[in-house]
DNA sequence: CTGGATCCCACTGGATACTG
DNA sequence: CAGTATCCAGTGGGATCCAG
């Protein structure tokens, strides 16, 4: 996981707007500016529905569009499709397509794409660990008056 | 983000149960056992708009509901009060009534929503570290035939 | 001040059929 | 095989008005 260093805290503020948990964000630093963007940006992107299960599919993996469609349960061909195309678009999946017959394409994750796992890896954890947590307090919270 | 209905949503790779960057996932192939519903709930939550932004401005603070609806911008009452409920519903912040004239409410963080701190600051780095190269490749993708 | 109730639209995403 | 094109339902989310 790189880290951002102190260069990206420097953007924002001058008025003491210092945001340890989510640069710019808090005390209403404007959302729109570089960092906010970013992050709304990188939300937008990872969190859609499938465009983080891809990338973990495609984790050290180079495989082809049919091979993603049987190893993503669920999936339809279009939002593969399309979820396949925004990825690479943003640089973080790489396709390679081989004058064939039948056609042949391959996809994989690009190094910009694989600094994503540990994100993924982090988000997997937490969800594992605390999710039991979620669902007793979901529980609770429905069955109050 | 919808919740994932019937679809399954295995991490698996052809023969066998790859993890695909979601570690603890090791032996379960199976989607409905808890493993995919956590993660997919994970992201439902923490992928939707606001939910991510207003954890990370509730971070060490006590607030209202008319300070949260300042000090993120761009958010609607109905949004903030949503997704507050959402929230609130899954444990990870808590709601204080005082009986007032006029009303008011203070929210923060529960101490299981507090641990998504770390999780908010991966995805930040991750966006302010990446988000260059991101914007770098649309262009070099949008410019090309 | 807090936030519920409505209306409404844009967008996400699924199903299906068609093509090079 | 690897998509594209079309249609369509559900819903996320903004604007507005209303109420305790």
């Amino acid at each position: 996981m790189t880290r951002a260093k102190g260069t990206s805290m420097s953007l924002t503020h001058s008025d003491g707007c210092d945001t340890a948990g989510f640069p710019a964000y808090e005390n209403s630093c404007s959302v729109d500016d570089g960092a906010g963007r970013a992050i709304r940006d990188v939300l937008d992107r990872v969190g859609d529905k499938w465009s983080l299960l891809l990338i973990a599919t495609l984790r050290g993996d180079r495989l082809r569009f049919s091979e993603l469609l049987k190893h993503i349960p669920g999936i339809s061909q279009r939002m593969l499709t399309l979820t396949l195309r925004q990825l690479e678009r943003d640089g973080l999946i790489s396709r390679t397509v081989y004058a064939e017959v039948p056609p042949r394409v391959e996809y994989e994750l690009t190094e910009l794409g694989g600094t994503l796992i540990p994100m993924a890896r982090t988000i997997g954890d937490w969800a594992l660990a605390n999710h039991p947590a979620i669902e007793e307090a979901r529980a609770e919270y429905d069955a109050r008056p």
